[in-house]
DNA sequence: AACTATTTATAAGT
DNA sequence: TACTTATAAATAGTT
């Protein structure tokens, strides 16, 4: 390496994708790990913002930065101030759990209608591929969005709302029939526990890019742009 | 203010004390978050780690950024701190956690590859379709799976984990996505007020069935068939 | 942890 | 809100 007179290489610019070197990928989280509380400390101090950070370490250790306390900032992001105990996990953890129920809730009864409804017409002797074409022909034509259709950029924000639902609802009953197949995950650390749901036995789910819509602008895209 | 020359004085040096000028603090809480935003997202990518962010504007404005999602690190993070679980566990659990998470950073890699090569390959005058196509069937034939083309059944438990987390993953950025077009959808009962993300210029995307892949067997199809 | 040469973030201006 | 520019700050590779 041809330093000629200078003493390191300095700074290099890298990729952003996962760091290979299991040293290197340790130190680096933790130089970065740092870096990120740093600013979020000036942040918090320049615009009188709180802020709090969760991070697990690549191997699954949890960090956490709180501007007063993580507790804090996380009780007032679930809307419950609890102001006297900072420290109550407990409870953030039952606000989430309701929350998320909730939603799933409204979204799988939005799917059993759908679903209903696409099963009556087969029962009248169409074809499934048939229905579902029209079924997404007659959301086009009312402006309705499916999340497996969604062009993302002419969504209005309502409507990519639904998309973003459709999608929560999507993978609820994905993890749902996950655990249905592989009932040995108990783990109490995780996500998944989903509610109980309407799809129940999916043949054989295809995703595919519409190619058409994913042309790119001519500026290529940034490093993390995934 | 003599720049003698040059156009601005740059970046100048500041104190880290609260921003007196209102307009002034907005801006730079804009652009500080979103400067924190970037480096949270490269932290994740560069080590596998997740991260959620929670932060109040000067206005009080609640704003979050998560990796994979805001609720799963935050659940992750409270499940952890309220199962004061055994030590000798926890060991086993942070292992767990690590190869799990190495499955997802894996399989979110060789998505990143995939499509920085169509990308590349787009440059080069290449037609999205066919490229796609092509590299579906390289999968295909090397027997690997993409989260867009899982066929459920006939994947294992594992694999099935797999297309569960790229999907949170793609879900996750979608909401951040669709949170930094949107940054006005303030009702403090949902996931809304989420920005900032990994993704940086979908132009458009689109999801499709492959309706050749969704027939039905000879039989029709159980009452459940969803 | 410390050191530097670089890359990256950003304050101020447009 | 987005772009520009010059400078401050972060950090990759190394010791």
């Amino acid at each position: 390496m041809d330093l000629d007179g200078r003493k390191t290489r300095g700074k290099q610019k890298i990729q952003i994708k996962k760091i290979e070197d299991e040293n290197i990928r340790l130190i680096t989280f933790s130089k970065r790990r740092s870096g990120i509380y740093k600013k979020a400390c000036e942040l918090s101090t320049l615009c009188g913002a709180q802020i709090g950070i969760v991070v697990f370490s690549p191997t699954g250790k949890p960090f956490s930065f709180g501007q007063p306390t993580i507790m804090a900032v996380l009780e007032r992001y679930c809307n419950r101030n609890i102001s006297k105990q900072p420290l109550d996990g407990d409870r953030v953890q039952q606000i989430l759990e309701a929350q998320r129920r909730e939603r799933i809730q409204e979204l799988n009864q939005t799917l059993d209608e759908t679903l209903t409804r696409l099963m009556d017409e087969k029962k009248r002797g169409k074809s499934l591929a048939q229905l579902i074409k029209e079924t997404r022909a007659g959301k086009a034509a009312r402006g309705e969005v499916s999340w497996w259709e969604a062009k993302i950029e002419e969504l209005s924000p309502p409507q990519l709302e639904q998309v973003s639902e459709s999608l929560e609802q999507f993978y609820g009953d994905l993890t749902n029939h996950m655990n249905q197949r592989n009932n040995d995950n108990q783990n109490n650390n995780n996500n998944s526990n989903i509610v109980g749901s309407s799809i129940s036995s999916w043949e054989t789910l295809n995703f595919d890019f519409n190619i058409a819509d994913f042309d790119i602008g001519s500026g290529g895209f940034p490093d993390n742009w995934w």
